[in-house]
DNA sequence: TGGCCTCTAGATTGATCGCTCTAGCGATAC
DNA sequence: GTATCGCTAGAGCGATCAATCTAGAGGCCA
């Protein structure tokens, strides 16, 4: 079985960068969050704070995947899936003092250029959030290559609009980014019009 | 007239801030960048580094903001002008290693929740950004309301596929975002159809 | 010349950074 | 019993953090 202190290092990793960020947290920080005592740290994880960023990116990675079935298994069909999406994204962000975003946008443009091992982690979170949601798009009758990108056009729709939103403190761009994320959806499931 | 020696220090600061984010520049590199005595430093910036960090974030915004007279007063219509500028962005990405993406994102997803003066500057840089397009949209004939929001849109998806480029190292995000915004702009110009 | 003010110059502060180190606890193996 | 091993425990390392401090250089005006 996996050592219970172990996971909740990679947790309290997970839930600090998300919120501060990778370079703002100290591994004290995680240390004393985790209730974990510091040589279990380097005893897990020798590859450091690096190694444990990593992990703790691929954690908070899956974890905000599973919202996927969540919505697109709920909903009718993907164009209300993916405008629930976006309103459940709003509203949390909101109900969170603009804290609940994306859980690794902050980190991947932080590492994206001094972190090799960091940076291929938000790669591969991200490959398999484009994997799950073009897998919806290709079930809704959407051929494979226009699923892919309509999955890249919604996921980049939302980390933007977060970023608009967290410094701007309002939905706005979150509900815009939405409504254009259904109609680049719809546009994919009519593809004659227009 | 303004002090050489404190313009440096702003250049310098948005310059690092723009590559490695806030958190990780330190204000001695930032000193040694600019080639400015330490001491001027807390001379000219009594705020001291999240004075300085405010007044980068306005200098990178309005610089990055004359990118859109450079794109929008040279093409034809709107359409081709945002299409030209996703591609000029992935070009530029590419061609830089993937480090020349949006100059104060990084800050604004690093500063949103522990400095409002930071937050603040981001907030008003992205407003800046808004009205700049907004204007081109409504002078392209759409109607005010409908432009800030295509012009918010444009911002999200260029936003996001910045963050998904600089993780993957590929232009295919900023590429699909450019595709998704040409169709936003058209279909703002042509409300009918659809 | 003397006084004032802006800016330069960098040593220094206390705190914190990521990380290494030794020491020892407790359970299992023989 | 005792040797081994996984893990706990935290003191302490050198480096670096943002920021403060004193000291003085140089220009401007009287």
């Amino acid at each position: 079985m996996p050592s219970d202190t172990r996971e909740r290092l990679i947790d309290a990793g997970a839930e600090l960068f998300w919120r501060q960020g990778y370079v703002a947290t100290g591994v004290k920080q995680i240390v004393t969050t985790a209730s974990a005592p510091f040589g279990s740290m380097y005893h897990f994880f020798p590859g450091g704070k690096e190694q444990l960023g990593a992990e703790a990116v691929r954690r908070s990675g899956a974890a905000y995947g599973e919202l996927v079935p969540l919505f697109f298994d709920t909903a009718a069909d993907v164009v209300s899936a993916t405008l629930s999406l976006f309103g459940g994204a709003a509203d949390t962000l909101r109900d969170t003092d603009w804290a609940d975003a994306c859980p690794i946008a902050t980190v991947a443009l932080e590492v994206s250029n001094t972190s090799e091992p960091l940076r291929q982690a938000c790669a591969d979170v991200f490959e398999s959030w484009l994997e799950l949601l073009g897998e919806r798009f290709r079930a809704a009758g959407i051929a494979p290559d226009r699923a892919r990108e309509v999955a890249i056009v919604l996921v980049a729709l939302l980390e933007g609009a977060f970023v608009l939103a967290r410094a701007m403190r309002t939905t706005e761009p979150v509900l815009a980014a939405g409504r254009a994320a259904v109609a680049e959806v719809e546009r994919a499931l009519s593809p004659d019009a227009g």
